[in-house]
DNA sequence: ATCTTTTTCCAAAGCGCTTTGGATTTATCG
DNA sequence: CGATAAATCCAAAGCGCTTTGGAAAAAGAT
């Protein structure tokens, strides 16, 4: 049933029809109603292609996922972001779209999305310290927002980020103040941008008291358990061990546990962790108590606010300022953080 | 730049441009080559809206994701999975088109985005026992696979599973060698077909060493870590506790292992543990050597093998017969099963 | 009752592409 | 060299919707 069939079996020009549906005033009350009876009862829907050619939108937002570069993307963040962004996109009424492309591809993929019409604007995930896409984007005139911020770029854009820098700072805080005066940090690839915020935060806490940080306490990779596991266990066998540790996340922060069982320390007593906590659906931070002091901030609600700002920017006017939101992480306290008893962990077994 | 324009500019007709660029045999090489360099000159590229209503066709998968229904969905498998998936849709020029809906609307959307003309063919995640969307989808006569199956779905239909009941009944096998003889089951959320197989797998292996099970032994919940976590310290309240458990994935067998470290139980030693590995790129199973005793399947490979074999149905002929596959997941041993020491789990501490 | 204004409807022109059904030109062949 | 076949090209008709610019009908004003 397309829309032709429908105005004849009415005895209504397509025009009056369209125009029932898309709820214009120019058509009687009485109508109306009977379009859109008949509608239901033939289940007419508009086709979306012809729509979409008539309208020039696609009601659509892209995600373009290059395959290996930012493969940190396509993980255990990457779910709850766009589960969030995709609610505010179906209650606007756009889907998303999303393309995974190989690395050398990704630019002329936004070129051919943008001037395609494929899609109408752009998410950016998991932006490095100078990214490109940010430039490459504004020349192509078309929306998009940043989940995350770009520190190098110059240009304006819209993001919304949360405040990686004070979470650590505040993190890093909390550590010393226990006491703690070796305190190591397992940063995320440094080459994103969060990460990069994330260090400065952390040495912030140290300057601020006037204190030198050790370089081999820092570490910097992908989160992953192992990276965690195997970072700390390297790190306790250093001359002068860390009796505290900040993580990026959750997952580095078991393989943390883990080696700490190993090595006989009990966490939050002899060694004392708190991390960055993304509140993932499937992985929360224990359940009821918090299994780890942390830093939280929900990034599917990131995702969801993304979305809904986004969209504002798609049909807002062409030149609307740019929107930018910074979040601050709540800090929640839990049994992974205690003061430093000794200044060397003690060690059992 | 659009079509016109271009003909223009070439003194060519719509048509010939459109077959040259269309690799259509009716237009002299040397034409071609002409029009193939002005196109890239101009950056011209086909508008993809105009394209999708001339050709009837959509170049896009459909993945509808019920809001909390089956949230087990957005989570750590999923990422994965549209990764693989991915893969094999832009290999094909095809992309993703994701939609995530109320649990009440999931229906409508798949008649909507079928008769919307807004995408060529569905992926279905996380089939039940008896999955209506299957009945749905083939009534829509749209194409579509399922990745993992439906016990109870008479219809004929397409799939891709894992086999995981032998997987399971491998696992347990292995631990019942082992002299094992409670041995703990902590399911995934058996609404769901894959844990209903892997129950029938745990309990075919004892029945064929014509071994009861205490079904206190049996739990089901969606994986996380804290479900691991929990479900072992009851376990391990019992009078006569299991000495292995069988977990359904990785996240839970941290918890596992969490708990075991808390109650002074070693790994592998007093409580051997075996687990599915979905091989999840941000969460391998160790570096290097296993960490756990598993039993793995790569569900990223899975999602791209899915794509390619969807894709092949929806550019087949309308009656090609369904297609359906099942992997055997390949067993890994790591550290954590080892023989019944005792019977009863020693203590320590 | 006549003239405006408002309401309600519609014909037709796109949106930018593909494809059908020739028309024209060039090559092939007896 | 005329006739047939093959190679190239193109005008025009869709695809299914929205939207413009009126026209016709109904309501309001005088």
């Amino acid at each position: 049933m397309n829309l032709k069939q429908l105005s004849d079996l009415l005895g209504l020009s397509q025009t009056t029809v369209s125009r029932a549906l898309n709820g214009y005033s120019d058509v009687k009350a009485s109508t109306r109603a009977r379009v859109i009876a008949a509608a239901k009862e033939h289940n007419y829907l508009p086709n979306s292609r012809a729509k979409a050619l008539a309208t020039g939108r696609a009601m659509s937002i892209g995600h373009v996922i290059p395959r290996t570069a930012r493969h940190e993307l396509v993980n255990a963040i990457f779910a709850d972001f766009i589960a969030g962004a995709g609610e505010a996109y179906s209650e606007r009424g756009y889907d998303l779209r999303m393309v995974t492309v190989e690395d050398a591809d990704e630019f002329a993929t936004y070129e051919r999305l943008a001037s395609n019409g494929a899609v109408d604007g752009f998410m950016l995930h998991g932006p490095s310290r100078d990214d490109q896409r940010i430039q490459l984007l504004n020349d192509l005139n078309v929306p998009f927002i940043v989940h995350g911020r770009s520190s190098d770029c110059e240009q304006p854009y819209s993001w919304l980020d949360v405040n990686n820098r004070s979470a650590f700072k505040r993190a890093t805080d909390l550590l010393l103040d226990l006491g703690h005066t070796r305190v190591a940090l397992l940063n995320g690839d440094e080459n994103m941008d969060f990460a990069i915020r994330r260090r400065e935060g952390f040495t912030l806490a140290h300057e601020q008291r006037g204190l030198e940080i050790d370089p081999s306490l820092m570490h910097s990779n992908e989160m992953s358990e192992p990276y965690g596991f195997e970072t700390t266990r390297q790190l306790m066998t250093l001359d002068a061990p860390p009796t505290a540790i900040v993580a990026s996340a959750l997952i580095p922060a078991l393989g943390i546990q883990r080696a700490a069982h190993e090595l006989g320390l009990k966490i939050g007593r002899d060694l004392s962790v708190i991390c960055f906590d993304d509140a993932l659906s499937y992985f929360p931070n224990g359940s009821g108590a918090p299994l780890f002091t942390a830093t939280r901030s929900s990034v599917r609600d990131a995702g969801r606010r993304c979305g809904t700002l986004l969209i504002d920017r798609i049909e807002a006017a062409d030149d609307a300022p740019v929107v930018t939101e910074l979040w601050e992480a709540e800090l929640v306290v839990g049994g992974s953080t205690g003061p430093n008893l000794a200044g060397i962990p003690r060690r059992e077994a």
